[in-house]
DNA sequence: TATAGTAATAGTAACTATTACTATAAAGTA
DNA sequence: TACTTTATAGTAATAGTTACTATTACTATA
């Protein structure tokens, strides 16, 4: 794969935020570095970084959503304001015993947690 | 809810496989029976029979995939094939303790291993 | 440091899944 | 049966993503 300064942007981009961006919204981003960038650049190349390992995609929407941890992590999930958080420390959750009769070689495990975060905590009632 | 066939016949189909069909495959099921329904109506039946807990739907990819299978389960997803595979049994595998700081309510638990299902066993290596 | 070869880009068009819109048809009720 | 209202068929619109193509810019080599 050859440098290319847009690819970098893009990275840098994704690497600075916890926020797992959309592909607009990493466009708009790289828009103010690189004003005349493509679209089709940005899905481009966040397919390559994906690829390559440096970020990683997350799909429990309609949306593709980018995410510059590549950490073994899951997600919790509000349903509320569609928040996305990290949280680390859950591996080794699947009893794979259980799993013996599927004889399935397990990859990736991909666990999110939907419910309601703190900002929707009613405490006046 | 008024009755109407056409939600009858889209039930009947999603209950009756275990496949997690996306809507077009769905609507083409349905043309069988209905010859002249509107894919309209299977999207907007589909959603109504989700929210009075009929179905449920599958968001882990980039089409929407709907599922009869109303009992707790989790899914196994084949990388190789796509195939989605219903594994039950894997209940309170969240340590709610350690999501304790975090306040978040939990309101359902998505579990995805993805892999490869035995269709893709190397036996003769 | 020129050059040649090739990968990457910008800009635009195409594609696909889903939703919105509207006139008509069917269900439920008195 | 007539009336009210919800559901439908058919079509148009929307949004996210991918494909296409002429041009640009890396990078290895001479």
């Amino acid at each position: 794969m050859r440098y290319s300064t847009q690819r970098n942007v893009i990275k840098d981009i994704v690497k600075s935020t916890k926020s797992h961006p959309s592909a607009d919204w990493i466009f708009n981003k790289a828009k103010i570095v690189i004003p005349n960038i493509s679209l089709g650049t940005v899905y481009r190349n966040l397919k390559h970084l994906e690829k390559i390992g440096e970020i990683n995609t997350i799909s429990d929407d309609q949306i593709i959503r980018y995410d510059g941890n590549t950490k073994p992590h899951h997600h919790l999930k509000c349903t509320k304001c569609g928040d996305l958080i990290d949280i680390s420390n859950f591996n080794n959750i699947v009893p794979k015993k259980k799993l013996g009769k599927y004889k399935f070689t397990i990859k990736k495990v991909n666990l999110t947690i939907l419910g309601e975060c703190q900002k929707h905590n009613k405490t006046n009632e």
